[in-house]
DNA sequence: GCGATGCTATAGCAGCGCTATGTATTCTGG
DNA sequence: CCAGAATACATAGCGCTGCTATAGCATCGC
């Protein structure tokens, strides 16, 4: 299928246009307007396929007795997903690849991103609900401020601002104070925090 | 000059090409390879345009007695520049905007964003100094968390993701976090962090 | 004054996304 | 089972992109 040959494409570094997703498939350029609409189509098509990839890896984060851990393994799983595919990555939440309308790559991104997020909302509800969280902390708040640090962090390496294994560092840090934050209990926070970054 | 007038355009969300920019201005498109090497270094002006302004604005937030404050303002500064200027703000900091080489724009964001980052590390060192944080703190990492924290946030505004309101009120948060996390009395730190936002 | 040097304007290249058009193929109704 | 309708296809070409080769012009050193 062309979005998978997109994607390959994007990981391999190749520029990605009308003619060459096409060339050596035997298809003609006509098909990507049959079927996806021309290539801002093409490429909301591609972004879904990243956040398909993501809710995965996402799904495949195991849920355990310990909250705090899963919460942090979460945010982990999004970090090790853009780092796996980076030019993905950024299709998925810069409105500016592809050069599509802004706004309807932002609700694309928004409606995707929901979905792929309930996953850290309900991991910081049961930690809330275990007692690890103060009862007025609003689990999609928390789950926010850590996605969101993770995702800075993340695009900074992408950028070439910072290394991942700095990345990598600060973010522990961050959630552990983000989380300590919200009321846990600062040794067994970082114990849980380390504990979700070892697979 | 060209490098304004890119900038211009950019915020007025009109499509920024070789023979839009030189349109009007008399000069011809040739110019734009003598004085720029092609497109690739027009963007790249352009982007060392926008951390110039960066910089501008960062410089304006004056040094007090309170240097939390002050990390905290600077911190506010990035995203309000960011705000005020998002297409500029990610030709700054997205390496495909542009279509140049992406490693190429790392180095000129990496270099580029030392400078206006010095200013964050320094109120980091003073509030340090000053006691506000324990003495093990690196200054340099924890500006680089409170720095990618507000970057991430301010991508997903930017991204449309979220609102610029949640934003801010997450970052207030986030920052409290971070600073109590380096060893800050919690109240004085929400106290000076709230004065951070009070220009 | 004059040759040399550097900048500029023009024309044209290959590539891009996209569309109009004619053809083939696949569903649908009787 | 077959005619008619609807859909998907390949081709050719449009206007645009960044870029470059060439020719003309200005300026500077001597």
């Amino acid at each position: 299928m062309l979005i998978e040959r997109a994607a390959a494409m994007l990981g391999r570094h190749e520029p990605v246009s009308l003619r060459s997703v096409v060339a050596g498939t035997g298809v003609s350029t006509m098909a990507v307007y049959t079927h996806f609409d021309g290539m801002p189509g093409l490429w909301r098509a591609v972004r879904q396929e990243g956040f398909a990839r993501l809710e995965e890896q996402i799904a495949a984060v195991g849920i355990t007795d310990d909250a705090v851990r899963d919460l942090t393994a979460l945010g982990v799983a999004c970090t090790e997903n853009a780092l796996s595919a980076p030019d993905l990555y950024r299709v998925m939440f810069d409105a500016a690849t592809g050069s599509e309308d802004a706004t309807a790559t932002a609700t694309t991104s928004a409606a995707a991103t929901d979905e792929t997020f309930d996953a850290l909302v309900d991991a910081a509800a049961r930690a809330r609900a275990a007692g690890r969280f103060r009862a007025d902390i609003d689990p999609a708040r928390l789950a926010l401020r850590w996605r969101a640090a993770g995702h800075g962090l993340t695009m900074l390496v992408l950028g070439g601002v910072i290394t991942a294994s700095t990345a990598r560092a600060e973010a522990e840090t961050v959630a552990t104070a983000l989380f300590v934050d919200a009321g846990d209990d600062p040794d067994r926070c970082r114990r849980s925090v380390a504990a979700g970054w070892a697979d």
